[in-house]
DNA sequence: AACCATGACGAAGTCGTGGA
DNA sequence: TCCACGACTTCGTCATGGTT
């Protein structure tokens, strides 16, 4: 057993060693594991292989929901988004109570959890836009709407420093996550100036163009900030200010 | 020999980092 | 500038290497 001695107490794995903490101290040894074919055949890993199918849907819708909003994503999202993203999908798909196990799937599964999920973690929804808002999913029609009420910039929405502008966009979506398909359609408000006097009402409204559909529908919200200069708005911050959350999911029939 | 504590592995995906 | 690799997400199982 090789004992790690050194000032420099390291933990992880370097090469073909680990280095570890046990309570006999630190510790190093050599790399152990279960070989690919083992994991892949051996009855003893059902269970295991059972958990990483269940964990590779979930990365699989992860990722056809992220794919489907990426237009809006638009740096909105912090680096540990899909880790993120990923971790709630598994809990979409332990709520499924009807497959057996490792079979259980986000379609079974209870997709409202993902609700008010925040795309980036920096800068969370419902700590940056304070103007009270309604959102709806009419199926029937296929719209999908965020209804902003009249509202004051200055005291109502946590703008960066160098805000001058700012925008709420939105957009509604239908995943088809068996296929991995998805049908966007997005909107956004004119900018706003950000002062201190009373704003009218902000109607987003995204007609994704389905009638009755039967896949889940999501809508995002969210504030993108801007800064004017000579009559152009540029991204402020490079957008690490802006907010979007997952306000609101119909799970389909 | 039996038992205990612990970390690696695998699945999918993306982003950050470092080397070439 | 590009590419390869590691980190990070979950979690059951088992190799590893120590102790009793």
């Amino acid at each position: 057993m090789a004992r790690q001695s050194g000032i420099i107490k390291l933990k992880g794995t370097i090469g073909d060693i680990t280095f570890y903490k046990s309570k006999d101290g630190y510790l190093a040894r050599q790399k152990g594991g279960v070989d690919k074919e083992r994991f892949h055949n051996d009855p003893k890993f059902k269970r295991t292989r059972e958990n990483a199918a269940e964990f590779a849907r979930a990365g699989k819708a992860s990722k056809a929901l992220c794919t489907a909003i990426r237009p809006v994503l638009n740096k909105t999202q912090d680096s540990r988004m899909i880790s993120r993203l990923v971790k709630s999908m598994m809990q979409v798909i332990k709520a499924d109570q009807v497959s057996d196990r490792g079979l259980r799937n986000v379609l079974d599964g209870e997709l409202v959890l993902l609700q008010g999920f925040d795309f980036n973690g920096n800068a969370r929804l419902s700590a940056t836009v304070y103007a009270s808002y309604t959102s709806v999913i009419d199926r029937a029609t296929g719209i999908l709407e965020i209804n902003v009420t009249s509202f004051f910039p200055d005291s109502q929405i946590v703008a960066p420093r160098g805000t001058t502008h700012f925008r709420f966009i939105s957009a509604g979506v239908e995943v088809d996550f068996e296929n991995e398909t998805f049908n966007l359609v997005q909107s956004s408000s004119a900018e706003i100036s950000f002062d201190n006097s009373v704003r009218e009402p902000v109607v987003l409204s995204n007609d994704i163009g389905v009638e009755e559909s039967t896949k889940p529908l999501f809508l995002v919200f969210g504030i993108e900030f801007l800064q004017q200069v000579n009559g152009t708005f540029y991204a402020l911050n490079n957008g690490a200010y802006n907010a979007l959350s997952l306000v609101l999911v119909d799970t389909g029939v």
